[in-house]
DNA sequence: AAATGCAGTGAAAACGTTTTCATATACGTA
DNA sequence: TACGTATATGAAAACGTTTTCACTGCATTT
């Protein structure tokens, strides 16, 4: 049974001021003088006061919430993003209300609505690929939403979203130039999954663009999908590479596939990167620490959480009639020894 | 700018009843005749009405959200605790607010503090390394607290706090005795970092416990300390495999450390598990798929933090001189290709 | 036939804040 | 001296619910 201690009026009783004082106090301490607001502290304090905010969000603005919904905690990928945006919005003395929608646009509308209910002054969605109903929601109730992760291919369909994150496409179209300015001319591909999520594929189209304009253009058999999972991607590396011919380099749609083909190879006893050039796209953690250090593009996870956090704490200070915007985070190639150049 | 919807009145108004039967109909739908709540549904939907839970929260006892805080999302460990634990509540139509410490007592505190502020119905702390201020607070507030993961080494001082988790003295344990079971004796330890939780102690105090329990007492400069770091464990092992005489078995404190352990020996051209036996301990994601598959000891994160949902709704629905329960549960020995029998 | 119990409902108070409006005081300026 | 202005504060209304209490019919029991 939930106990409720002393109130506003309580501190303020004791501070002997009004309870308007000590909500100014708390809420704005600039507002009152400097000897009220020492009086009204110590009263707080003896009285073990505790503010209550959902009584604050009946009359006030703001509930000094933001909800956030990931598609999942199981990847390493979306940790350090979410790691560094609760722990700098809680610096702010925002709380972070969280969601996990498995990749499921369905669950992620029910998610959005209950943070509806709790009043949350802004949410946080992973990529640009949502339910329409969302949006209308959050903008019938003033809610501002952001939108993180990766920016839209279609830039127009997402014009009224904010927006901060990665260009997939140039990240995959990067991935792919390195591995054809080192030489390689055999290149295969093993892409991440497609399903629920708009991030792999424009990945995808990115890496093809890329070989296609150096000239390279593998066969069929040599474009593999894969889901996002380690036991997977590494049978579908080692069926690749037990073909009589294999390719001298493979470019992985992450890193942890990535991952997953470097062992394939090394158990069938190919050197990486000797026989073969290995590379991912993410820089995820450990990628350094393998070995041998895997050749990737770091994705800076954790400076879109940080833009991200102090973002949305713009919007909502912001008058309405911002305009939204889509902020491009640049990648960082880190060529490690999982690719070289390919020796004539 | 915040936009209020329509409210309680209004829906109530269309559907031609009160607003305390509408009230009724959201929050317990069999107290209201199933014609009136059909009328609700109807002018709600209409109306597009969203329910307002800090205006309930003033009135009402509870707010439906559980404050959960963890040390670290940066971490496979949590990962999967964390996921199961909010999908489940989400289900149930609770919301999780959540907070990271970084592993300090003190940002736990603040964390739980807010928590209270937004009237949390219940918090989910890791471990049972705790600020009193904690539990003064909860208790003072009569707001629920469940501690899981692992169950304390003093049963006592934590005898009030309702507890679900493993013991790791037992886990410690186990895994020394399958090491010492297939027969060896030259056995070195890498245990995980102690500073700010109390899980890795009771593990190191386990393993050393069995192993001399069979008589197996390694040299001191062969119980190694290794923070809990892919790149550090790996140095460490390094180090220790290049003497001039090396351990037949490692013990290693947790899966990472044993992931780094198992690259470190292969770097040196040891082969696992003739050359070298290596014991992890938590069966971490990716532990089956590693070369070799490694053999650990599976801690059930994802039965936990279903179990943890399941209790806290519990405790908060049942009456308040329910005494607390410490829930141990039960590990698996996954035992893989990374250790095997040393034969004579 | 009277008494009792129960399901369903409404009126109104209560919850603990914020915010608006008004007021008092102090201070500089004409 | 009179006036405007800024600062600090209080009184009271407002926020959108839940909950208590009372009441009505109706079915069941005595």
């Amino acid at each position: 049974m939930k106990i409720r201690g002393s109130t506003i009026t309580d501190v303020a009783r004791k501070a002997g001021t009004s309870p308007a004082t000590v909500s100014r106090y708390f809420s704005n301490p600039d507002m009152v003088h400097a000897d009220t607001g020492r009086r009204i502290e110590d009263a707080a304090t003896q009285l073990n006061y505790i503010r209550n905010r959902s009584a604050a969000a009946t009359r006030g603005q703001n509930t000094a919430t933001i909800g956030m919904v990931v598609p999942t905690f199981e990847s390493s990928i979306f940790a350090e993003l979410i790691e560094h945006f609760t722990t700098d919005l809680s610096a702010l003395g925002q709380t972070v209300l969280i969601a996990t929608n498995h990749y499921d646009l369905d669950r992620e509308v029910q998610a959005v609505k209950t943070f509806a209910e709790h009043g949350v002054d802004g949410v946080i969605l992973i990529g640009g690929q949502h339910d329409p109903a969302i949006t209308t929601l959050l903008k019938a109730r003033g809610i501002q939403l952001l939108c993180v992760w990766n920016l839209p291919q279609d830039k127009s369909a997402t014009a009224e979203i904010d927006m901060i994150g990665i260009d997939n496409f140039e990240l995959g179209y990067a991935a792919a130039n390195h591995i054809a300015d080192l030489g390689h001319r055999e290149v295969a591909c093993i892409f991440g999954s497609l399903d629920g999520n708009d991030r792999a594929e424009a990945r995808q189209r990115g890496i093809l663009s890329a070989l296609h304009a150096r000239g390279i253009n593998p066969p069929a058999n040599w474009l593999c999908q894969s889901k996002y999972d380690l036991r997977m991607a590494r049978v579908i590396a080692t069926d690749l590479l037990k073909r009589d011919h294999h390719p001298s380099a493979i470019i992985c749609g992450n890193d942890i596939i990535a991952f997953a083909t470097i062992w394939a190879a090394q158990q069938l006893g190919l050197n990486i990167p000797q026989d073969l050039s290995v590379m991912g796209i993410g820089d995820f953690k450990g990628a350094a620490d393998m070995n041998p250090p895997l050749s990737t593009i770091r994705i800076p996870a954790r400076f879109i959480g940080q833009m991200a956090a102090r973002r949305i704490m713009d919007l909502i200070n912001a008058p309405d009639d911002t305009p939204p915007r889509h902020l491009k985070i640049e990648f960082e190639m880190k060529m490690r020894q999982s690719t070289r150049a390919l020796n004539h």
